[in-house]
DNA sequence: TGTAAATACTTGTATTAACAAGTAGTGAAT
DNA sequence: ATTCACTACTTGTTAATACAAGTATTTACA
């Protein structure tokens, strides 16, 4: 049954874990007893026991004296703390996302944004202008740079149905490792107002993106103006239960769009 | 040397943990090896192993085969993923802290805000405004709203060296558990762009944060004007290696506030 | 001098053993 | 019918022991 090389009890861990990845073993469903695998693996209760405690440490299992063990409920934990695509955003909110391309063409940009994507400073970069929208409402105002190596391959593509992350990704196998974000406000510009619907001058929520690739490869620039009529970023932090921070510091637990649909 | 009731390994795990956290032992200082824990404490070397196997799962320690046990350096995991308080944000920054009390009193508020405080529309609240300054210079405006119960136990307190926080939690062992955040942009009205010394209209970002203790009670309700032209919230967020979530969803790994000095 | 073997020390893996303690059900006594 | 003791099963704690494997130093040899 096992294989040699590896520690038993990290075989067992792995075979556990499978098992309720896979769904065999179900959402507060009572896991065989230490003695029962103890016997299926035919090793020691100690070992056994070094492979649960694996799993609980991983927030896979809990485990109630006198009971048994069993699988941990962790779907609640699962969204927690991840920053997410506009569309995944609003396919949550119960939303049709769509997008309108307002402006795509090469341009010369300042030095910040060509330092920020790592260009010579008279490098040509593609800009491209979209108005993002849920249900047909407009939610949102990006504007992207890419450097035009990256902006050639996104060219041709509707951008209305796919996003640049999705195209890059699954056609070009280049995938988005890291993102570096800003979090401001801005007042709107004429420009930006007049597509968003609002008056110029109002204060828009301002989400600064650099988009990077392994190696730490810029891929995109982006400046995302939400309606904060429409929009708003919750957070959530929690201090765990006998954690004494002392200085009032607690974890981020959750972090996400929540949107206003009147 | 040990007590009854506590299992050992909980013991000394605790008792090394202490040591750990109040210096005695400093990062990456090699611990006692396992056979001088065993006859230090008089207990098996398994006991010592499921202690240091705790301190290890909370990341206070790493161990190397052959080397022996180390204090783990988590300078760099503290400010990840948690929100923090204004003084503490300010002396990462390596700026004074200050606060002015723009304005303290007892007042009837909107059904939002009583009722968000979980008190009855027609109770009287605490209102507090004040400026937060960095260096001596306007960074924030804080309106905070507290029931009565809790406003009373900060009252008489100078508030210019305290926080809200510090005093319910050292003076009257009040825990705050929980905070929700709402991360929003606003138009400055002339009162608060006049403290801030910005004009009125100029964006500025919300913060709001309901603060709970335990039970979800709410203890007091804020919003927080920072300027932005001294303040962004930086945020990171990475792809851990292999995996592939598929929908360019990444976990969010560092969530700060950047200030910028001049 | 330089390399390789021996060593002493570390943590890692694993077994067998025993008892403690919490849970749930059974059955007898009230 | 209710209570209480008993029992069977669970996880929790702890010990004593053995060997594997990684690291660093020392020693012996070429």
């Amino acid at each position: 049954m096992l294989k040699e090389g590896i520690p038993r009890h990290e075989q067992i861990s792995n075979w556990i874990r499978d098992k309720i990845e896979s769904g065999d073993y179900k959402i507060d469903e009572k896991l065989p007893s230490e003695n029962e695998f103890k016997e299926q693996f035919e090793v020691s209760r100690v070992t056994v026991r070094r492979a649960l405690q694996t799993l609980q440490n991983e927030d896979l299992i809990y485990r109630c004296q006198g009971l048994g063990s069993f699988v941990k409920d962790n779907r609640s934990h699962q969204t927690l703390v991840q920053l997410t695509d506009f569309v995944e955003d609003m396919r949550r909110a119960g939303m049709e996302a769509s997008s309108t391309v307002i402006r795509m063409e090469p341009t010369n940009v300042s030095e910040y944004i060509t330092s920020l994507l790592k260009l010579d400073a008279d490098k040509t970069v593609l800009r491209l202008d979209r108005l993002r929208m849920g249900d047909g409402k407009p939610i949102a105002f990006d504007i992207t740079w890419l450097p035009m190596f990256y902006g050639q391959l996104i060219e041709g593509y509707d951008l209305t149905k796919k996003t640049i992350y999705g195209i890059l990704e699954q056609d070009y196998d280049i995938p988005i490792e890291k993102g570096c974000y800003r979090i401001e406000a801005e007042n709107a510009t004429d420009y930006v107002a007049t597509h968003l619907g609002i008056n110029e001058g109002d204060a828009l929520l301002l989400i600064d993106r650099l988009s990077l690739t392994v190696g730490e490869k810029p891929i995109y620039y982006q400046k995302r103006y939400y309606r904060t009529d429409c929009m708003v970023y919750e957070l959530m932090a929690e201090r765990k239960p006998g954690t004494k921070t002392s200085d009032g510091n607690m974890p981020l637990k959750e972090f996400a769009p929540v949107f206003n649909k009147e």
